[in-house]
DNA sequence: TCTATATCACCC
DNA sequence: AAACGGGTGATATAGA
């Protein structure tokens, strides 16, 4: 297929303005018509021209690359979101993903002082990005913001237009390779994931601001609140040696790294903490001074912090925004920073058990399938097993349902018996017995995946059901290729899932892997949920016909804040250290 | 001093 | 040789 059904191809590039931290902002825009062979360029808020010059029809396609540059800005200069979408950058990706070299490309990336991703990707290509302004005589100037005179707007103008006349060059040489439909739906996905980029979240900024202003106080002060007990900080710093006395002390045998340090991961104090509960204030407690790093969180005026969410950035085609700029990457402790605005408030909605329903579906594993229908999969393999009686429930039986759970957790990252032994505590037998249940009881899904893996190193390429693809080489990790075909059609879920629910005008503030998170008014809220978790079902039926995911959804209401997970009492500690420094600031004015 | 790699922490 | 998938990021260490 080719461009025929389109009455116009219009390639656009816009410039921002990089600011020191926060969003970029719009300055110019120029558009190429290829088949009239027109140009438009428009300068942002410019009295003299009218901004409505650019209108792009039913017919046209817009052709862009990294979509949510361009589209930003023709949403800040108020044009219509345009009808159909090409992005170059996320063809690029399904064309190269798997390639070793082929990743560096990020919007949010390093800035690299002369190839912008763009010109990367030219030179693949072959093709050169002459330019006829100077790159750094633009670079100063759309950092510098306004106001322009004349000769830098057209300064600024002619490097988007010669921006915009690579980018057609580079749909010359990529179009033969692109499936055009398959783009179009990828199109869709960078236009809508560009209303949750502006959308951005709601930050409680006054508790962000004292956190910031009072962390030099607040390290040494839980410090003291919670190390008594244990005496394994020195000098403020968390002492392995300490550490390693206060378990001879104890009595207690702690995991390794392979490098033979002790293991201060949160996974491994989780497990040790079941054992000893004396260790959890101390979990707590360094799971918030390891993972604390707010100055690169970017909150705007408004109060809602942006980032780029970098769409189709890994091999499966999940995002990958980077966790110290997205409030969701965040350690959980810390995502009590997010809070509704007055009068509104948040769902999260996320997809139950994702990767083992798409594992039964595309599978067609019956017995997988109907675990899955029955809500709870995990207890539903273990009576499948044998293991419990048909009228076992998760309170009745909830040690073997765990130890169901963890394997056919395990199972699906291709889990090792060793690993599985060491994860739920038990003998390198008992562990082999639970692998062996599931090849058992979901022997049909194993046959598939072998079939799956065979298949990739066959043909050289893993492929989701809606096209994104990945190289496979007899380089590629046998475990990726096993797991790759669940993330990436989880991925791809998602990002259906994001663009019925934006198409829908619901106001999608974030995608976190297998959940999406939706901002409503109050008296809205409940209906906006339950449309999301209809929509998030209907995007599971597209990928997987037949077979819907359920959802689980949390609501958070004003002036409540993001829910943190934990018991809270750590971030109540912190919040009355804050509030203890605002009276003593009181106090001295 | 800068860059590349390894290790270890966090997220789903 | 061991074997837990996909990421980002901080930090430490080694090498040019």
């Amino acid at each position: 297929m080719n461009f025929d059904g389109f009455t116009e191809i219009w390639v656009l590039a816009a410039t921002r303005q990089r600011q020191g931290g926060g969003v970029p902002r719009p300055l110019c825009l120029v558009a190429k018509e290829l088949r009239g062979d027109r140009e438009i360029r428009i300068w942002l808020n410019d009295p003299h021209q009218p901004q409505r010059s650019l209108v792009l029809g039913e017919g046209s396609v817009v052709v862009t690359y990294s979509a949510t540059a361009t589209l930003s800005c023709l949403h800040a200069m108020g044009l219509p979101k345009p009808p159909h979408v090409l992005d170059l950058y996320a063809e690029y990706r399904v064309l190269t993903n798997g390639h070793s070299d082929t990743r560096t490309h990020g919007s949010n990336g390093k800035v690299d002082d002369c190839a912008t991703p763009l010109a990367s990707v030219m030179a693949v290509y072959g093709e050169s990005m002459m330019s006829a302004v100077d790159k750094e005589e633009v670079r100063a100037l759309a950092k510098r913001g306004g106001p322009y005179g004349d000769v830098e707007k057209s300064t600024l103008l002619d490097h988007c237009a010669s921006q915009a006349d690579a980018i057609s060059r580079l749909l010359q040489r990529m179009v033969a390779e692109i499936d055009i439909p398959r783009a179009l739906l990828r199109g869709r996905y960078m236009s809508a994931l560009t209303q949750v980029e502006m959308a951005g979240v709601p930050i409680n900024t006054d508790l962000l601001q004292l956190l910031r202003d009072h962390w030099e106080g607040l390290r040494p002060y839980l410090i003291d609140k919670v190390n008594p007990q244990y005496e394994v900080f020195q000098n403020g710093r968390f002492d392995s040696g300490r550490f390693s006395c206060y378990l001879k002390d104890q009595g207690i045998d702690w995991p390794r790294t392979p490098t033979g340090c002790l293991k201060v991961d949160g996974d491994t104090f989780s497990d040790m903490a079941k054992a000893y509960p004396q260790l959890r204030p101390l979990k707590e407690l360094l799971k918030v001074l390891g993972k604390l790093r707010l100055e690169k969180l970017h909150v705007g005026p408004d109060g809602r912090c942006r980032t780029s969410l970098r769409p189709l950035m890994t091999v499966t085609s999940r995002n990958a925004p980077s966790t110290n700029r997205f409030p969701f990457g965040l350690a959980k402790p810390f995502r009590a920073l997010i809070r509704p605005e007055d009068g509104h408030g948040l769902g999260y909605v996320d997809y139950q058990q994702q990767e083992f329903g798409i594992a039964a579906s595309l599978s067609g594993d019956l017995a997988m399938q109907e675990a899955y229908r029955s809500g709870d999969p995990y207890l539903a393999f273990a009576k499948q097993a044998g293991a419990v009686p048909e009228e076992a429930t998760k309170h009745s039986h909830s040690n073997q349902r765990s130890l169901f759970k963890a394997t056919v957790l395990g199972v699906q990252y291709g889990m090792g018996v060793e690993s599985l032994a060491r994860q739920i505590g038990c003998t390198l037998i008992e562990a082999e017995a639970l692998l062996e249940q599931h090849r058992h009881v979901y022997h049909r899904f194993w046959g598939w995946l072998e079939n799956v893996e065979h298949h990739a190193l066959e043909t050289g390429q893993l492929q989701t059901v809606y096209g994104w693809r990945m190289r496979v080489s007899a380089k590629t990790k046998p475990r990726t290729i096993m797991n790759w075909p669940m993330q990436a059609h989880g991925a791809e879920m998602l990002r259906i899932a994001t663009i019925l629910c934006v198409e829908a005008g619901i106001k999608v503030i974030a995608p976190v892997h297998d959940a999406l998170v939706v901002e409503a008014r109050l008296d809205r809220l409940s209906d906006t949920v339950r449309l999301t978790q209809q929509l998030m079902k209907e995007a599971s039926c597209d990928v997987l016909p037949g077979f819907p995911l359920r959802t689980d959804a949390e609501q958070i209401e004003s002036p409540n804040h993001f829910p943190t997970d934990g018991d809270g009492e750590l971030w109540a500690l912190m919040i009355r250290y804050l509030e203890q420094q605002q009276d003593t600031n009181h106090d001295s004015n």
